[in-house]
DNA sequence: GGCGATCCTGCTCATATGAGCAGGCCGAGT
DNA sequence: ACTCGGCCTGCTCATATGAGCAGGATCGCC
């Protein structure tokens, strides 16, 4: 294509997609056939000159959601649109609500229902609608009652999504990282805990997110670990964390002492599952992303457009 | 519109724009009848969900356009696009290469072409090609032997506008402005100048652009003015110049005086010109091409979208 | 609860668009 | 200069889309 008739193309697209005029019309005003400006907006749109965007937050992006499936073998992707966002806040808002929208229509319900915690899930529960499902029993799938005061951390996270999905929650009532091996191991041969934990194996589908391994990380905040942990984690090549367990590019264990203290599902448990979802959101979560990613813990990804891309081309 | 069906529309819009499918199959995916797709579409556009953008150096922006038109009077108005613009300095070569094609494209081909001078005049003279119009002569309208040893001011602007046209030049041989009054009275009446100016009179067209009243002026650059001469005007209200005159909000000049030893074409008779092409970009420009404009200073204005969108909205 | 107004739906028909094809033009190689 | 191949043009035809309309559901109002 020439210099001409790239111009061409463009005021061609001008008159098409700002001024409504039909191809024939456009042919008249700049003195072509009709055929020539069709074959010009062809020319225009595959040269990558015309960009259409859908701007609304519950936006998705279709074509990255197939690459997703088809490049990195995932079972379903669920990409949200960045169009538009200001604020990381508001990408996590988008994802989570868009995993919601993932949880409500998908068929067969689950009737258990696995889930890990944390900012991202919690925001999840609350963009459920009530009656999103009729009766799904949720359980928990790795430890964490709340050492924090914020509100809405694991137990309400699993409660929200189970009351509104009318069905009843199945905490694990133990911490997530234990001092002790010890201790760990007492608890979890303990009968309520092992039971749970029997319960979370069984489930039909699991919905977990992942965090950075970095100073705002949930187990920081919430006290299981220090800043001083985590930064060891990330010497020995941590890039997050996935149902509490701290894990490297490659999807391995970082540090085995620290994983054999840390209690619920293990990774390999979870790579098992029939319908894994995971909900990640937000830059800060590239790198962890990625390892989930090529690992296989997930057969279903939810995230956002930036991620999405980031982990196709970057 | 509720809820369920602005969620529908952004579905379709989708698989729409984004996987070409036809509103039928849409509607065989959604389970909704193919006009309700439609209609469906048509709600997603007229909320303004689809942006549809053109990304290119030469793309323009006809509603803006009209918009000018119709609600500022203008005769023509020309209005690049900002999409992908990253610098001022694009901005500026893409709205002087809209004036460059403006001026190719002006019919009836002006014998005498009458233009100022300054950075923006420079950049259009050169995106002209060469045998853009076929014997143009071309005349300075304002004072301006250049003191400063940039290249490319004035007279070179003059020159290269004129010899790309295939005609001549005629120079304004004065500064822009002069110190004393007497002086710029004696250049006036000297009959080289007064030919000049006579002819400059008699032009079938302008071009000028428009300074911001600061201190990166051309006036203060060429020495015409001080920085502590530009504080002053812009105390007095001084909001830019156009062709050398300072000019406040509403175009009336800030500085009789100053305005009095200002050789060039008075401000009165550019109104009254039949074809009097503006060529303003850059946000530092917004207060001075809305006085050009509001003051009917031109009858064509040449602006870049943000520029224009200050003028409508702002 | 009955009634009318309004909006929505699914249709028919006209129009706009894209696919595919035959002919002609242009450039490269002999 | 001639021929061949590829590309571009302008067409026919099938398809996709939008306008406009009649019937029916829904809502508010009495």
């Amino acid at each position: 294509m020439d210099e001409i008739d790239e111009l061409l193309s463009i005021r061609a697209a001008e008159l098409y997609y700002e001024e409504n005029k039909t191809q024939d019309e456009i042919g008249q005003a700049l003195r072509l056939t009709r055929w020539k400006v069709g074959r010009l907006l062809a020319q225009a749109k595959q040269r990558g000159f015309i960009r259409i965007e859908i701007l609304h937050p519950r936006a998705r992006r279709l074509p990255i959601e197939r690459r997703l499936r088809d490049e990195r073998g995932l079972t379903d992707a669920i990409v949200v649109s960045t169009a538009g966002v200001q604020t990381p806040e508001e990408l996590q808002e988008r994802t989570a609500q868009a995993a919601a929208d993932y949880l409500t229509a998908l068929r067969p319900v689950p009737r258990t229902l696995g889930v890990s915690w944390g900012r991202t899930l919690f925001e999840l529960s609350q963009h459920l609608r009530n009656g999103w499902a009729t009766g799904v029993n949720v359980v928990q799938i790795n430890g964490g009652v709340s050492l924090n005061r914020r509100p809405g951390t694991a137990a309400a996270t699993a409660v929200g999504i189970a009351q509104k999905g009318g069905g009843s929650a199945t905490l694990l009532p133990s911490p997530a990282i234990l001092e002790r091996l010890a201790t760990k191991e007492a608890i979890e041969s303990d009968r309520v805990v092992a039971g749970v934990i029997e319960l979370a194996r069984s489930a039909d589908a699991y919905v977990f997110s992942a965090g950075a391994a970095d100073h705002n990380s949930v187990h920081v905040e919430s006290g299981y670990l220090s800043v001083a942990d985590v930064d060891v984690l990330v010497q020995k090549g941590a890039v997050g964390d996935v149902v509490g367990r701290y894990i490297d590019s490659d999807g391995n264990i970082v540090d085995p002492a620290l994983d054999a203290r840390t209690v619920g599902l293990t990774l390999d448990e979870l790579r098992a599952a029939p319908l894994a979802i995971a909900v990640i959101a937000g830059s800060a979560k590239h790198p962890v992303a990625d390892a989930v990613v090529r690992s296989g813990l997930c057969s279903v990804l939810v995230t956002d457009e930036a991620t999405a891309l980031h982990l196709l081309d970057g």
